[in-house]
DNA sequence: CCACTTTTCCCCACTTTTCCCCACCTGCCG
DNA sequence: CGGCAGGTGGGGAAAAGTGGGGAAAAGTGG
């Protein structure tokens, strides 16, 4: 269960901390890719084949589905931590996301998104005023 | 079953003390977000667990859904007591409430808000003033 | 095919923060 | 008045985050 936002630094290697609370889940290794949002997305390697699987079973013929492909898989790396916990984050997807020397990491229960700090401001204040828009949402689902 | 209202101090290194009456319940380990009108909610995890299994079954390629999902989880914490049963409100969570020196920790049967004292005592005093309002409400209820 | 250059990446060490535990204080109950 | 339980504060140990050095591997040119 990922929770909760940290904010770490990428170092001038390109190498970014995994905060301490998150690393047991992600021991098995993760694949890092690039998400819908201009942010970085981080899979435990058991939701990411979950999830390729389904991915894969969709259409070649359906533009859509080949765009989600590419998204997906063009940008993909499997990582490991070293023994500082720390992943190596390739350029091109430190270019995808925007990224500097410093990263915010989102926990969102099953996954980690991975935002340039003022991107993600943005989106908290996003948050912050259609916070009503979710009720609707939130009544739907029961909760 | 969390009943009643307790004040209690939050010290300098931002821990705030779980009442006496509270701990059984939370032993299990608990989740502190953010609430709705600017106050705190903490869950026990069973509950919690309950609540997010759905919203996490959402699809990534939503854009509502990945909104709701950042909403719920990113300023949300997993908590433990410490052996004096008290837990640490993390700083970002403390300005998402309002929260200085004191807090107010209110039991609402399955779940805990906190409030800041001041902020308490208005809706206190709504409820006060405005108790008669709730009948019908009360009577779509059933109740 | 060998040697040199460049890059990758692994590990060590320092600094800062976290958090755990001990001890004190206060108020309630017997 | 003494004992106990709940609440509060502070000190110390452990872990997390960060930066840098060195060895191995990969890439390049002679």
């Amino acid at each position: 269960m990922f929770l909760g936002t940290h904010e770490h630094s990428i170092d001038e290697k390109g190498r970014l901390a995994i905060p301490a609370r998150f690393r047991a889940e992600l021991a098995g290794g993760m694949v890092v890719t690039r998400g819908f949002d201009r942010c970085l997305l981080i899979f435990p390697l058991p939701f990411w084949s979950d999830l390729t699987r389904r991915v894969s079973a969709l259409s070649l013929t359906d533009e859509d589905a080949r765009m989600l492909r590419r998204l997906l898989f063009a940008n993909a790396s499997e990582q490991e931590m070293d023994r500082q916990g720390r992943i190596l984050l390739p350029q091109s997807l430190r270019e995808g996301g925007g990224l500097a020397d410093q990263a915010v990491l989102v926990g969102l229960d099953t996954f980690i998104e991975v935002w340039a700090p003022d991107r993600w401001r943005e989106v908290e204040e996003r948050l912050a005023s259609q916070g009503p828009r979710f009720d609707e949402q939130m009544r739907k689902l029961g909760i």
